[in-house]
DNA sequence: ATTTAAATGCTCAGCATGAGTATAATTTAT
DNA sequence: ATAAATTATACTCATGCTGAGCATTTAAAT
């Protein structure tokens, strides 16, 4: 190859989809065709002879290995750091990647993929049974150390600064859409198993390692979902087209890694006019029966911004 | 070329570079290269063998070409419909293109690069001296002729509801984020003048015509920015370093297309702790002098979402 | 009939917001 | 010198949303 040309670019497309089933959020992963076998996320290629836009390209993809029906899907992110995928150094071409989201009704995936529990990957994501035991015991005290370890003061006080607003420790305040923040953090100071792989060492750390960086292209995913169901009522994609205030509930506490307040979420939900009885009830747990709902689409046109908002309480 | 190759993709980089002078908003523009000449975002290539980073190719020939010093930078989405650069049908080739937000303090660019309103391009986006005339005199009518003339009753209902969401009909709510959902509507009904361009006749449409794709992709940074400023701290990214609140304010106001209640503004941006005083006034104007102040980084480790938050109003 | 498990209804303090009125400190016009 | 204009800043007040919790209703299980 000649060293004047710029080296073969490869574009690929990954999706983060995501489906809730019960209460628990899921993800589609596929075995990785590395040695390690970690999960992964679905991919497949961007045809440029084919696909006449990106998200087209997506759609068609995931149709042919899955027989999934994308309904709500948006653009992510464009991943392109060099070493994130190791097919780079053995052919010199370069792999970027643009990651979607995509949300679908709970359905069985045909083909290889399979469904997981995003906390199986993010355990310290999971705030539903209080702050979680990993936190305190693991994570915490090595990214103290990390810190701590710093040499450089203005570097120590700006990764400390970032500590604290990334796991909210001074106020108090976790906020739910930093995954991200949280993840990066993770990686930077070594404690996650990505980390140790990258640098050519065993693996090993909180969460379920994945295959090249899409555990960081799924914590994207995480922090816009979490982030969107305050604004939009894209919560709804992941529901049946009956439920009860409380299965919605437990839908949203499970994108959120919290425990909500009933009362207040219900007025929320019904007072923001984002759904309509159906007049039928669910009567299969124990306890009053309740009522079943149905999204209303109209309240789109009656809002500026149609979106469960969640308010926090045990 | 052998057709089972897949065509080659070029990846380039562009970006919406910010800046505020007095109060209005000015994005960094160069001549496109056709015959056109139309105005057109800065471009460059990403280098595969020399950019570890998409940011940091961004940032590495920004340098190059501008001498500005960016400050904030955010990837803003990533372009790669069919046909949206003319190069494609001259040598096959597909051009993706990933989009940056970057915000600059006021200051000359040097090189090719001009500072431009970004008013000139979306005139209906300025709702700072009440609704722009052009909006009900030719876009609007325009707009609903389209959605009049559709054939399909189902589309056509769906685009009288885009419509009136996208420019606030019902409700009268205008929403001054979603600049791209009205750049989009007025391209798919053939008003702005990339449509007819792109459809190969002459070009002609309310606002300045761009080069490429680039309208679409600057009414994202728009979107973007309008959006960002409510719950992230970016507009002192584009103050001085002393400014006066009532700059501040316009600095807002410049941004989000609104007037703002100036009482209301201060409260909120005093209470929110985002500002200090320096001790110094401004006396340049009429008036009683206005205290000086500059931004308190420290909000940042107080609160989970310090902005600035737009309290409409005269 | 009693207990248990929900669902649902209701209250109340605190805070934020929208829309002002009122007052203070300057420069400009007469 | 005085008034008018201009801008900054302080304060009020009704309204509505939010967080937190108590109370009541309706069913199944024992």
């Amino acid at each position: 190859m000649d060293t004047t040309d710029p080296s073969e670019i490869v574009v690929g497309l990954n999706a983060v989809i995501v489906t809730v089933t019960d209460e628990e959020p899921r993800v589609l992963m596929v075995r990785d065709g590395t040695a390690a076998a970690a999960d992964a996320l679905p991919f497949g290629p961007f045809d440029a002879r084919n696909d006449r836009t990106l998200e087209e390209g997506l759609r068609s993809w995931v149709a042919q290995q899955t027989d999934l029906d994308l309904g709500y899907v948006e653009q992510l992110y464009t991943f392109g750091n060099r070493g994130r995928d190791p097919r780079e150094k053995q052919d010199g071409r370069r792999f970027i990647s643009v990651g979607y989201l995509a949300l679908v009704r709970d359905a069985a995936p045909s083909g290889g993929g399979i469904w997981r529990n995003w906390y199986e990957f993010f355990p310290w994501e999971d705030w539903r049974d209080g702050q979680p035991a990993i936190l305190d015991a693991d994570i915490l005290p090595a990214l103290n150390r990390w810190v701590e370890s710093t040499p450089d003061a203005y570097l120590r006080a700006v990764r400390e600064e970032r500590l604290a607003l990334a796991f909210g420790l001074e106020s108090g305040a976790w906020d739910e859409e930093h995954v991200l923040d949280r993840f990066e953090l993770l990686y930077e100071a070594g404690i996650v198993g990505e980390a140790a792989r990258d640098g050519g060492d065993e693996a090993d750390g909180p969460g379920k390692v994945m295959g090249f960086d899409h555990r960081r292209i799924l914590a994207t995913g995480m922090s816009r979902l979490r982030g969107k169901i305050k604004y939009r009522p894209v919560i709804f994609e992941l529901m049946p087209s009956e439920f009860t205030l409380f299965q919605l509930q437990h839908a949203a506490e499970g994108l959120a890694g919290l425990r909500l307040h009933k009362q207040n979420f219900r007025r929320l939900v019904e007072r923001a006019g984002l759904v309509e009885e159906t007049g039928r009830v669910e009567t299969s747990l124990p306890g009053r029966p309740a009522k079943l709902f149905r999204f209303r689409r109209t309240v789109l046109r009656e809002r500026p911004t149609p979106a469960v908002n969640l308010p926090r309480g045990g």
